[in-house]
DNA sequence: CTTTTAAGTGAGTATTCAGTCACCGAGTTT
DNA sequence: AAACTCGGTGACTGAATACTCACTTAAAAG
């Protein structure tokens, strides 16, 4: 790879976090692209160069993001059998990127088609994981029977909640920080042992 | 009133139906103010001597809908003390309305805060109202002992988060019909009588 | 050293919209 | 019936904002 290409693919690179980091700030459909160009200290054209539009940008952002939550999940299902410490791992691991995941929670009805199937399928992985971990529990009479797939769009439900009013409930600090007890004790309410 | 200002109030009220279809049809972000002048078959310029701005518009229409969605919610309140029933009965009323729910489940956050601040106000009574009931069901001795603020919050994060993805898990039919069922069986599983 | 290639530039284009204003004419008053 | 009032009109304005393109400039190739 010559100078040029190195160079490309470092402004690129660096157009991501840019563009990240002002998703984060003002969600991906308040901010232009002549403001993540700026804050990038790149001319406005230069963006169009390196992504096709700015639905590229946020795709490829999120892409990597979900991948990543996917693929530590899989693992501590590998690992953990615990339903409680399943959930509490989850929950950390949405901490850890809560500004770029409570946008998402604020704006998905807003995306496009493909964005938001995209979104959507990944987010179903997780919940089905969810999903087996609960039913496997109840066969090996570990929880009581419930309906598996309502408590579980129940919890996921009341995340997304908290986290698409992130800005109204609270400006700073972290909402999964601050419902977390209340989400594990009443998912233990819920599915206590029998 | 002489005949002027019997059309006046004539058309200000058929603008308030039509902006209100068109919402509900578009989502109030996406409806233009030219769409519900050419709807109601008037001039782009008369809307605005109707309503001061946009805003306005939805205001009035929302203040109107939670306003009855509340009353009815005391009515309730004072009659009924079955906490099946109550949720029942209020997810009936939402469903009455349910579109325009919809589109303020997904909107909500991109409201400027003045308009936020009104229609969370509305929200957060008709929380409280079923705190209290489950509160009470649990200091008689109905229901067994769980963390109250999280029940509830778990309900209504349920119901928004069926509102505001309405629009993609179903186009046509209503969501509240089909999740009324596993809605009331988790918050029975959870509230289950001592 | 000269020519070719391609990354970068930013003024400009196209479009979308909320809101305005000078004018019109129907209805009201004198 | 003349003068006045005021609701209605719609072309226009100005502000965003995604995306383009003719041109510049620096690197690579010959």
């Amino acid at each position: 790879m010559n100078k040029r290409q190195l160079q490309k693919q470092k402004t690129r690179l660096h157009l991501l976090k840019i563009a990240k980091s002002e998703f984060v700030k003002k969600g991906f459909l308040n901010t232009t692209t002549s403001e993540i160009a700026d804050a990038a200290g790149i001319a406005h054209g230069t963006l169009f160069l390196h992504f096709k539009n700015k639905d590229a940008l946020i795709v490829e952002i999120l892409d990597k993001e979900l991948e990543e939550i996917n693929q530590a999940i899989q693992q501590m299902i590998a690992e953990a059998v615990d339903l409680e410490q399943l959930l509490l791992q989850y929950l950390n691991l949405l901490q850890k990127e809560e500004e770029l995941f409570a946008v998402l929670a604020r704006e998905l009805p807003f995306y496009n088609e493909e964005l938001r199937r995209k979104i959507l399928f990944r987010d179903s992985i997780i919940r089905s994981h969810f999903h087996r971990a609960i039913e496997l529990g109840i066969k090996e009479k570990k929880y009581r029977d419930v309906d598996v797939t309502s408590a579980v769009m129940f919890l996921f439900g009341t995340i997304n909640y908290y986290l698409s009013l992130k800005s109204i409930f609270i400006k700073e600090g972290s909402v999964i920080e601050k419902f977390k007890p209340s989400i594990i004790k009443t998912l233990k309410d819920l599915l206590f042992p029998v």
